[in-house]
RNA sequence: GCCCCCAUCGUCUAGCGGCCCAGGAUACCGCCCUUUCAAGGCGGCGACACGGGUUCGAAUCCCGUUGGGGGUACCA
């Protein structure tokens, strides 16, 4: 199998929005093909045609595509062992079922849902394992034509060979699973479609993945699809199973906990390489002190052997300093644009002129893309000073702020450097501090008394402007 | 209930028998820098869940307890 090239897959149901548990899943799968020179799938799991659309299938895509995860094969980009989708395979699902039945491994059983949950609970109150007792599975063919003939339903279920099964993890080493608790499932619905654990065995197989590397979740159901594979004479891939995400309660990682599924971080104004690096690091480590990864150090270091053992807890705090440190890294340019993008959105029609000259000055100052409307908008717009400016506004600041204005207005040129000059002359000579002598000035030009440097902000802002907002403030 | 997985600072983690009275990052606190706010620099606070073993020696190995997570579906 090490020599077998590396088949690896991402396969979410498409439910409306890409999970960041399932874009970190993606990530690992990704990296660890790429870093082994294989192909990274993608596959969607839409057996539930009800909860499933097209356009929950476009943000999967987008999602990925954001991030920066390509895949090699998926229903989009096509490969030779597609279809990539489940619902375009129903016919094949058919076939194995059919083949499992044939050969002994399948059987139809015809016990409705409330009595199995009676049995269940039956079996849970006198501390047996709940699973099916396997009731059908000892019905003689005679028995199986009188029901059908009586029209009763019946869905397939899968007969376990009856004995303990072992689950080799990549991760944590081998998971023992007692034969009395794996019992016979259903792997086709009494409605004719397959579930799960069906379609799943059958696409890794019918896909030739080397290679399964998902959630924790889903360990318990490896020995079941393991059964499969053998029951179908295939060669099973290895299994890795991931860290689970929660949330800072411990608890499932869900929307209560903030913000979850990828499309928001991105309106939230994450970065992706943010994103990329802090997912990277959730569960999993290089080495005793490197935080920041690019893409190609991630593709070259990631190794299974170093993906943690325990639940994550997703912390919005890391990633948001993370954050940080990317879009003081990014260029300047680049900043420039998703910045105007960010004012447009917020309703300002920006001149990106004007943008990309204020970037070096605020780029320190933000920590999400969100937050640029809130730092910027006072270049673009008249403001309204809020509370804590207002009270640096009064009509007792009207002389200074008259005495400012006269003094800006002799100035020749324009620049941070003689506004500085000027007003560090007009502070001196009051023998003001610079608080009570830049307070009034910054709430006048940016209506706020924090905001990103003064001097600079009024070389942006240009000088009539400056002028005129220092004149009003004034009362003149 | 039963089965499986897991257990180091609040959080993400390093550690795979002596290098550890436990390292990094984040958060928090203080100082420096400073036109506000940040960014940056420096410093501080802060953890091996508990109990038994094994060993000359355990955060590291074994057992148990406790705790957390997952599964137990005709969801995936």
């Amino acid at each position: 199998m090490p020599d077998a090239p590396v088949r690896v897959r991402i396969a979410p149901a498409p439910t409306g929005s890409l999970h960041v548990g399932n874009a970190r899943t993606a990530l690992y799968n990704y990296l660890f093909a790429r870093h082994h020179g294989g192909a990274f799938i993608l596959r969607i799991e839409d057996t539930d045609r009800v909860r499933s659309t097209d356009e929950a299938i476009q943000v999967v895509y987008e999602s990925l595509h954001w991030l920066g995860i390509q895949w090699d094969e998926g229903p989009d980009v096509g490969g030779e062992f597609g279809p990539y989708r489940q619902s375009e395979k129903l016919t094949r699902y058919a076939e194995v079922t059919e083949v499992l039945r044939t050969g002994g491994h399948a059987y139809p059983c015809y016990c409705t849902p409330e009595e199995l949950d009676e049995r269940r609970k039956a079996a849970m109150a006198q501390g047996r394992s709940p699973g099916y007792d396997g009731r059908c599975r000892r019905l003689t063919e005679a028995e199986r034509a009188e029901l059908d003939a009586e029209g009763r339903p019946h869905a397939m279920r899968f007969a376990m060979p009856g004995e303990d099964l072992t689950v080799t993890d990549l991760i944590r080493g081998e998971a023992h699973f007692p034969a009395v608790d794996l019992q016979d499932f259903v792997i086709v619905r009494s409605d004719g479609s397959p579930t799960y654990m069906l379609a799943a065995a059958v696409d890794d197989a019918d896909m030739a993945m080397t290679h399964v590397i998902r959630g924790e979740d889903l360990l318990p159901s490896t020995p079941r699809q393991l059964a499969i594979f053998r029951a179908l004479g295939a060669e099973p891939p290895a299994y890795a199973h991931l860290p689970l995400i929660v949330g800072s309660d411990r608890q499932p990682l869900s929307k209560r906990h903030g913000s979850v599924a990828v499309e928001t971080f991105r309106q939230d104004g994450f970065l992706p390489d943010a994103l990329v690096n802090y997912l990277a690091l959730l569960g999993w480590s290089y080495d005793e002190e490197t935080t920041f990864f690019t893409r190609d150090e991630l593709i070259e270091r990631f190794d299974l052997s170093r993906v943690s053992h325990n639940p994550a807890a997703f912390d919005v705090e890391k990633l948001t300093w993370l954050n940080g440190h990317y879009l003081r890294e990014a260029p300047d340019e680049a900043l420039a644009a998703m910045f105007v993008d960010r004012l447009r959105e917020a309703g300002v029609e920006a001149d990106p002129e004007v943008v990309l000259a204020a970037v070096p000055v605020v780029k320190t100052r933000i920590k999400t893309l969100a937050d640029v409307p809130g730092m910027l908008r006072f270049l673009f717009e008249d403001v309204e000073p809020d509370q804590k400016a207002a009270a640096f506004l009064g009509p007792e600041r009207s002389e200074y702020l008259t005495e400012v204005v006269s003094r800006l207005e002799a100035l020749e040129g324009w620049d941070h450097e003689a506004i500085k000059g000027t007003l560090d002359a007009l502070r001196e000579e009051r023998g003001l501090s610079s608080k009570q002598g830049l307070h009034p000035v910054r709430a006048a030009i940016t209506g706020a008394l924090i905001s990103p440097p003064l001097y600079e902000s009024m070389e942006l802002l240009g000088r009539d402007r400056s002028l005129e907002r220092l004149r009003r403030a004034a009362g003149v």
